[in-house]
Parts: C-alpha cells; sequence; structure tokens
DNA sequence: GTAGGGTTAG
C-alpha cells in the first residue's frame, strides 16, 4: 500500500510529503511476513529510516527482536550492532533483543561486553536479560568466568527467584562441564522447577558422558517431553552405545511421545553410525507414518544415513528431493559419494555446489579430497587444497592434511607426502603418520616405512595397529626374523590387538561375528559354507594370499588364519540367508585385508552377488569380480 | 519478548 502510494509521486512532491505520512510503524512490521528474510528486515528498516523512526527506542527494538529470531548463518550481528547503536536511551528490551541476537551469532562474547556496556550506561536490565546473556556463556567455547560473574549479577540483582534465570543458569553450568554448580541451582530451589530445569541437568550429563547418572535423572523426572528423550538418545550416541539410544527411540514411539526432530536425527544418526539399514528404514518409515514433514536437519541425516549404510543411491534420491539444502546437506552427499569411491560424482556435485553460490566450509573441502583421492585425480586434489586456502581462506586441518597424503600415497608420491607433513604448520598426529605408513606397505616402500613404524610404535607405544602394520611391512619384504621381533615387542608390552568383528544384518537381526567365532548357532553349517564357497573359488582359480597374515606362524595355519576372518563368516551366512538377488551388506570394525578382499571380489563374480562391505573407512562394492575402491584403501 | 535437544568429517 504504501509503495503503490508512492509511485504516483513525482520527486518534489515527495519531498515535500511529511515523512511520518504513515503515521504509524505497525504498518511496517505488519507488512513482515512470520520468518522475514533479512533482505525484508532491510527494507523495514529502510521503511523506518524514511519514516523518521530510526532512532526510536520501540520500533528499532522490534526490528532488533526479529532480527535475533533469524538462523544464526543469516544473523547479521554487526548490523543488530549497528541498530542499536542509533539509540539514545535504550530500553531493557531493546539491549536484551541485542544481547539474544549476539548470542546466536558467531561471537557470542560480544554480548558480555555489550552487557558490560550497557550496565555503564545505565540501561536497565530486567529478567529477561539474563537467559540471553547466559545462553552466551554457554555456547561453544563456553565463556565459565564471565559466566560465574553474570550468576553474581542476578544474586545480587535479586533474579535468582525467576524461572527461566535459573534454568538458563543450570543450561550455563552444564556447557561448562561445571555438574556440581549445575546440580546446586537445581537443588537450590526445588520449588522453582519444571522440566526444562531437569531436561537442563540431564543433557550435562549425557553430555559430560555420565550416562548412568543420566538415566537415574530421566527416571525420577516428575514429567517427561520430547526434550528428555532426545537428550538420553544424544548421551547414548555419545557415549559409544547408538543401540541403546537407538532402543530408547522404539520405546518413544511405543509410549506415543510425540516424536520431535533431535529424536528423528539421532536416532537416524544412531543407525547410521552402527550401519544397520533395517534400523535407518525404521526411523524413516516411522516419521513417514506419523506424517513428520520433512525438514533440513532430518533430510541431512536421512542422506546421511543411507549412505552409512551402503545406498548411495537412495541417499542420492532423497538429496535431490529436498525442498531445500543448505552446507550440512551438500556436505553430506557430498562425503556420503566420496566414502563410496564416486569420486566424480562428488566433484560434479561440488561444481554444482559452487555455482549455486554457496560457500564451502573446511567440512566440505574433506569431501572434496577425499573424492580426488578415491578417485586416483592426483592434479585435482592438489588444485583444490590450494584453492580452499586461497579462494576460501580455510586454514589445513589434520584431516585435510589426512587426505592430502592418502591422495599422494595412493599414487606412490610418498616423497611428495612426507615433505607436505614436515612442512605442516600444525604438529601431525599419529593417524597422519599412520596413513603414510599404510601408503609404504602398500607400495613395498619398507625402509621408510620401518623408519616411520618405529617412531609411530615410539608416539603410541600402546597402540596395537602401528605394530601389526610394521610386521607387515617387514612380512611383505619377507623380513622373518623383524616380523617376528615386532609381534614380540607387541606381546611384551601387553598392547591389546582390537578383535576384528563383523555386522550382517538380517530378516530384522544383527549378526556380530568375529574371527574363528563358533559362538553362532548356526556355525557348522556357516563352517561347511565357507569350505563349499573355497572349493568353488579353487576351481575358479583362486589362490588364497598370505603374505599379510601377520602371524609368525607357518604356511598352513595362515590360511586358517584368513579363512576364519569375521567378514568371511558374515558373507558366508549371508549367502545362506540373504535373498538372491538382495546385495549381502557388512560392517566391519577394520579395514578388510588383501586376501578377504580378493575373496569378496570372486565371490561377487562366482556366485553373482553383490557384496557391499562398509570397513573402518570406506565403502567396498563389490560386484562381477571388481570392487569400487579399484583396489587401493 | 525468555530457558533445554539434533545433522556434515575422523
Amino acid at each position: 500500500m504504501y509503495c503503490r502510494e508512492e509511485k504516483f509521486l513525482s520527486i518534489s512532491e515527495r519531498r515535500s510529503q511529511p515523512l511520518f505520512f504513515s503515521s504509524s510503524t505497525t504498518d511496517v512490521f505488519s507488512s513482515l511476513p512470520p520468518s522475514p528474510s533479512p533482505r525484508q528486515l532491510h527494507q523495514a528498516h529502510a521503511k523506518l529510516v524514511v519514516l523518521g523512526h530510526s532512532s526510536r527506542r520501540s520500533p528499532v527494538a522490534h526490528l532488533l527482536s526479529r532480527c535475533a529470531l533469524l538462523p544464526p548463518s543469516l544473523l547479521p550481528a554487526a548490523y543488530c550492532l549497528s541498530l542499536y547503536s542509533r539509540l539514545d536511551r535504550p530500553s531493557a528490551f531493546a539491549s536484551n533483543n541485542l544481547l539474544r541476537c549476539l548470542a546466536r551469532g558467531p561471537a557470542p562474547r560480544a554480548a558480555v561486553l555489550s552487557y558490560r556496556a550497557a550496565r555503564l550506561a545505565g540501561v536497565p536490565t530486567n529478567n529477561y536479560t539474563y537467559p540471553f546473556l547466559l545462553s552466551a556463556c554457554g555456547k561453544h567455547p563456553p565463556l565459565p568466568s564471565e559466566g560465574r560473574q553474570v550468576h553474581a549479577h542476578v544474586v545480587k540483582l535479586a533474579f535468582s527467584r525467576d524461572l527461566f534465570v535459573r534454568n538458563a543458569l543450570i543450561s550455563f553450568y552444564a556447557a561448562c562441564r561445571d555438574m556440581g554448580s549445575a546440580e546446586t541451582v537445581f537443588e537450590e530451589r526445588p520449588d522453582v522447577r519444571d522440566v526444562v530445569s531437569w531436561n537442563s541437568l540431564l543433557v550435562g550429563y549425557a553430555r559430560a558422558g555420565e550416562i548412568r547418572v543420566a538415566e537415574d535423572l530421566f527416571d525420577r523426572m516428575p514429567v517427561r517431553d520430547a526434550v528428555s528423550w532426545s537428550s538420553l538418545m544424544v548421551g547414548y550416541v555419545e557415549k559409544g552405545v547408538p543401540e541403546k539410544g537407538l532402543r530408547r527411540f522404539r520405546e518413544m514411539v511405543e509410549r506415543g511421545v510425540a516424536v520431535n526432530e533431535a529424536a528423528l536425527v539421532t536416532a537416524l544418526s544412531a543407525s547410521a553410525q552402527l550401519g544397520l539399514i533395517e534400523c535407518g528404514r525404521f526411523v524413516h518409515a516411522t516419521m513417514e507414518r506419523l506424517g513428520f514433514r520433512m525438514t533440513l536437519g532430518v533430510g541431512t541425516a536421512l542422506v546421511d544415513m543411507y549412505a552409512k549404510c551402503g545406498c548411495i543411491e537412495i541417499s542420492r534420491r532423497v538429496f535431490e528431493d529436498l525442498p531445500r539444502r543448505d552446507v550440512f546437506a551438500w556436505n553430506a552427499m557430498l562425503c556420503g559419494l566420496a566414502t563410496h569411491g564416486l569420486g566424480k560424482d562428488a566433484l560434479d556435485l561440488y561444481r554444482r555446489f559452487i555455482d549455486g553460490g554457496l560457500r564451502p566450509t573446511s567440512v566440505t573441502f574433506i569431501g572434496v579430497l577425499n573424492a580426488c583421492s578415491r578417485a586416483g585425480l592426483v592434479d585435482e586434489g592438489r588444485m583444490h587444497f590450494r584453492s580452499m586456502v586461497q579462494d576460501y581462506g580455510i586454514q589445513p586441518e589434520m584431516e585435510h592434511y589426512g587426505c592430502i597424503v592418502d591422495l599422494l600415497g595412493r599414487a606412490g608420491l610418498v616423497s611428495e607426502a612426507l615433505e607436505l607433513i614436515e612442512g605442516m604448520t600444525i604438529v601431525p598426529d599419529p593417524v597422519l603418520w599412520g596413513t603414510l605408513l599404510g601408503a609404504c606397505k602398500i607400495h613395498g616402500l619398507a625402509e621408510l616405512g620401518e623408519t616411520i613404524g618405529k617412531k609411530l610404535i615410539e608416539l603410541e607405544p600402546a597402540h596395537d595397529g602401528h605394530y601389526v602394520l610394521l610386521s607387515g611391512i617387514y612380512a611383505k619384504a619377507r623380513k622373518w626374523e623383524d616380523v617376528v621381533k615386532v609381534r614380540k615387542l607387541m606381546t611384551n608390552r601387553g598392547t591389546n590387538k582390537v578383535p576384528g568383528w563383523s555386522l550382517i544384518e538380517a530378516h530384522g537381526e544383527v549378526h556380530k561375528f568375529v574371527a574363528g567365532d563358533r559362538e553362532h548357532e548356526q556355525s557348522p553349517e556357516i563352517y561347511e559354507r565357507i569350505g563349499m564357497i573355497e572349493s568353488r573359488l579353487a576351481e575358479a582359480g583362486y589362490l588364497p594370499d598370505t603374505s599379510q597374515v601377520l602371524h609368525d606362524i607357518g604356511d598352513e595355519e595362515k590360511v586358517l588364519a584368513v579363512k576364519q576372518h569375521s567378514e568371511r563368516l558374515a558373507i558366508a551366512f549371508g549367502l545362506m540367508v540373504i535373498e538372491e538377488g538382495h546385495p549381502v551388506r557388512i560392517v566391519k570394525n577394520l579395514r578388510v585385508c588383501g586376501d578377504c578382499h580378493e575373496f569378496s571380489k570372486m565371490v561377487s563374480k562366482v556366485f553373482e552377488r553383490e557384496i557391499i562391505v562398509r570397513d573402518g573407512s570406506r565403502f567396498h562394492h563389490f560386484k562381477e569380480g571388481n570392487c569400487s575402491c579399484l583396489d587401493y584403501w
């Protein structure tokens, strides 16, 4: 309406119009949609300027309150500060809304500084001030000493009876991992408590890894809501027991608790971690059954879950069907394609992402570099590594170096990789040296491998993987005495060899196998099946390669040790119980050994069955005698 | 006009 009127006015007429011709500012705000974009807020601001209201307390505070609701990525903290700075005598409302903007913005510490300035300028505070301020102090990384000072103000200014303030205090202490203080605030006033108080404490314990305490709180809660359930689930997932989180999700659904986005995302993340597609499908189906509308968060978690459960095509479809995509969604898809060895597709996706005008993050480059590595695109990888720093100002982190070392190592450029490591600005971690050591083993560089292996053992003497890799390098060079020496060293030092296991899902049940396992109730049939598979493979000309069996034992025993690797048991079981035409999906914790890799390729050919293995770091799609990793992993 | 939960990588 305002604009239409203006169209008919000449410039001179416009000048002659009183600035307040649209007498109220309510029009400016009532024309805004429920969730305005930054651009629409700027337009509202422009209207206030035209109306001559840009220094008036109430409309500016109103505008700030709308800014504070923007998603954090769009929150213009500097702009909010400039809006606020136009005010002569800011109200508590205006100041609170500035605090709210700053607390949600990229630099929450600014909220503390702004509060200090407001106190000095005599701006009044009220009970709304402290929740915003304490939330700023509890953001990552937390500001413990600032928050404690705020707590002192709360007490001094007599706001400590306020439920919202108390809850914000509990959350703040929980974020600082100071559960003692969180508990004190919680216990101090049992009459000023609600479900949020309980949840805040619960989250604190869950994040601190004190899952038993969290469970106990959960059981004692007088009222539980969806946040209570999802917070407990997060605790399990963070504690490394995603299966318990999934169990809670099922329980939550069975009890008819209204499922929320966080519960869905956490349950999907748990399924993704476990690689259990049937669990993931259950969560997806539950979501659809309940008519939960697709959100960015759930969409991203679905893309990630399907990718991590080996269903990269479904993952792609979910991604393409998303109504909106943010950088998290793109990153999930990109990284998914890369771990599946679809390097070319990942790079095409990255192109689309950049052409769409989005800004990559450091995780985006982990995906891109990984993709280059998997596709063997050395020059392209080097180019993106440079572009990351030069075009986007992202400093390489350990993971980026990891991808590049992997890329160079795979291409046999081990000395270039070594040079890169030596020139790093951050101290290379053992994982990085381990990546290089892996490259030495693959390319048979015994001397360099020996140096790095010894160095690694020195760095992490309790880590069995280093001894295993080094003895593998010796074994490949047929230096048997050294193999024995390293193995003895390993035993003497009492390192615990991480036992290898493989999981396979069949008809709603999860079956777990460890090497040489005879626990499974169908063990006799499984071993019989392995024998049968082997004779079929032998007819097809397959010879076991025992060079990677890192035992100082005789050849015959070596063959036996390889034969009983956990994924073989899982594959044999899979061939027994998974219907024909369906792929056999296996999840294992360690990397696949060379012989099992060869074995899987042959099985996929001879038995015309697709086998999808998720190992410790990537996927192997075995089909018609080939593997998607192109035999480098 | 307030406080509590989740997603990408390794």
